[in-house]
DNA sequence: TTTGGCACTCTGCGTAAAGGAGTGCTAAGG
DNA sequence: CCTTAGCACTCCTTTACGCAGAGTGCCAAA
């Protein structure tokens, strides 16, 4: 599948598809040689040219036009031809600085996260906040609002603060709630969400539970409250940078994006597949599978907590994007929010 | 100032301010008298377009094209000729069908507002989270996250939870943090958090305060907990309907309003104004006083809960809008809400 | 006061022509 | 055998021009 190129052909190509980020412009075969220090006449350079459209990595807009690069030539491009540069440490301090404020708490970080990363990159930033079932237990409080409806306030460890409304069906006194926040605060902090629901259930089960009629129903309030029905949730910064690129100037298609992003749904799928991975991932185009994507491409990196992932983060943009220098900042910044997280509250 | 228009002219002024509502083109002396039941001939109708023209209501962006409102025009038209037809019960159901979701709480319910206002009126919705400071104090809740750091997380009457990181100078421990919870919770349920502040400083001078250590350090606490020294927020749905206004396909000028939306500041401060006013706000163009909105229009309207103003919501777009069918949009949801915060807990 | 008529203006659109950038092919050269 | 100069060709883009259409302002007549 991934057969070896000529060394000539990649840094022709190499050469082209960086032209083309910059530019935006088909790219022709004289400009390249011009600009690029490439020591080859046009006409060689279109006979190589030729060649890697034979191969796909490259189209032709028309007959007369440079060439541009395909996906499956980002994708070799990001592959085997791109090497990241690190950032120097002004870069890295640019980003860091955003942080040093006081008083942020985990969900003005996330927020602060896809703001200097949208900032920085001068593309679209995306936080995917953790979800439920990842978190690990820290608080729990059941705040009555009506007699029939309690307000469960979830606090992590990291400090982030989640709340859902439960209904009940047979009322509870301030003093039952009480117990039960005790009991729930007691017993389970420190642990994952997962294992306190895996505890709740282990206990419901046991003598105990069977004969105690409040304990049973804060398994039943606890466990309503527990349960991780959300969809999961995104923070979107920097929407207006992709009214700066020209590949979208088509209002038509730029509001199908735009609505793509309103939307979340979509995007938070594609955040999803990334919570697994290890380092940069890049999904490129169709890629995504969805065609309101077609010409989008994501930059992502998990990041992660005492415990393992928590969330995935990163930028989109048009597929015509300087990889090597947004890939380090996504990384950087993925890194720099886990260390926050690890080493904040202990 | 407002002098009074003939009651012909007043007549062509609607009709050419509607027709060009529809159309988003110029209009024509003849294309009014075709479609808009005036019987005069297209001459007459000059000559009043050419006075309204004079005196302010009207433009022409070049000498042979029709005429469009100015500003002015647009706010004659709310003043005096709009007439607001009511909401009929099919529209009301549709709007109101939005909200029957169970376990719908105060968060979720303002988003939800949102996004209706945008998807009925087809343009882009607001809705701003009510102050702490006009919330009412239900529950308050000390979580330590690290020994300096402990987060508030504080409940509204409404079911609103809203939470702060606050950085203390002295340690407290669990015993302590439960002690104070109890002290607030007791003491100032029920109370507006402006009531709290003041009951707060009042008993910080008095006597007992003055010895009691702990009771020192609970009022400390929980002033610095409830500072409202957010600017604000709000909630923004629906902005992919900007991309289909043709008076935006201008990209740099779209970007311009974009980017306003996602720094948020103008809008909250544009909706703050609504807050003490009754009943439904035009702020058309450059009343808004930000040059970035030049071309867009505002309509706003308060919503209240128990205890007065809550906050504002409505919906932005540009300064060619159907008022008529639009304000009657807002003023139902803001009443909507207003009943659903103030039946739905107590 | 209203209206029909008329000359005038400006935009928008389609066509045509010129210019430019780039290609593919061929043949000569190292 | 690979490289390169030359050349004809293609297609986009820009500019120019003319023309139709819509609308205006003004004048004179009803």
């Amino acid at each position: 599948m991934a057969k070896i190129l000529p060394d000539r052909s990649q840094k022709i190509l190499e050469a082209i598809i960086e032209e083309y980020i910059a530019t935006a412009q088909p790219v022709g075969s004289k400009s390249l040689t011009r600009n690029h220090g490439i020591k080859l006449s046009p006409a060689s350079v279109r006979n190589v040219m030729a060649e890697l459209e034979e191969l796909g990595y490259l189209v032709s807009p028309h007959t007369s036009a440079g060439r541009i690069p395909t996906e499956k030539g980002y994708r070799f491009y990001v592959d085997t031809l791109l090497q990241v540069n690190d950032l120097n440490s002004l870069q890295k301090d640019q980003i860091e600085s955003q942080y040093r404020q006081h008083g942020l708490q985990m969900s003005d970080m996330l927020r602060e996260a896809s703001r200097t990363l949208s900032t920085i990159s001068r593309y679209t930033g995306l936080v995917m906040v953790p979800r439920l079932k990842v978190t690990i237990f820290r608080h729990i409080e059941f705040v009555r609002l009506s007699p029939r409806q309690i307000l469960a306030v979830f606090v992590t460890q990291s400090g982030l603060v989640q709340n859902k409304l439960v209904e009940i069906d047979e009322e509870l006194t301030s003093r039952d709630l009480e117990q039960i926040t005790n009991y729930l605060n007691h017993t389970m902090t420190g642990l994952s969400i997962q294992e306190v629901r895996a505890r709740i259930v282990t206990e419901m089960t046991q003598e105990k539970a069977l004969y105690d009629h409040l304990l049973r129903r804060a398994f039943a309030l606890s466990s309503a409250a527990l349960v991780d029905e959300s969809t999961g949730d995104i923070i979107i910064e920097g929407t207006s940078y992709f009214l700066e690129q020209p590949e979208f100037s088509d209002l038509k298609c730029m509001k199908r994006i735009v609505q793509t992003f309103e939307q979340k749904s979509i995007l938070i799928d594609l955040l999803d597949r990334g919570l697994d991975a290890v380092g940069v991932q890049v999904i490129i185009g169709s890629e995504t599978k969805y065609s309101e994507l077609a010409d989008c491409s994501l930059i992502t990196a998990a990041y992660s907590g005492k415990r393992g992932t928590l969330g995935t983060l990163g930028i989109i943009g048009p597929n015509r994007m300087p990889y090597s220098t947004i890939i380090p900042i996504v990384e950087y910044t993925a890194s720099l929010i886990s260390n926050l997280l690890d080493t904040d509250n202990d």
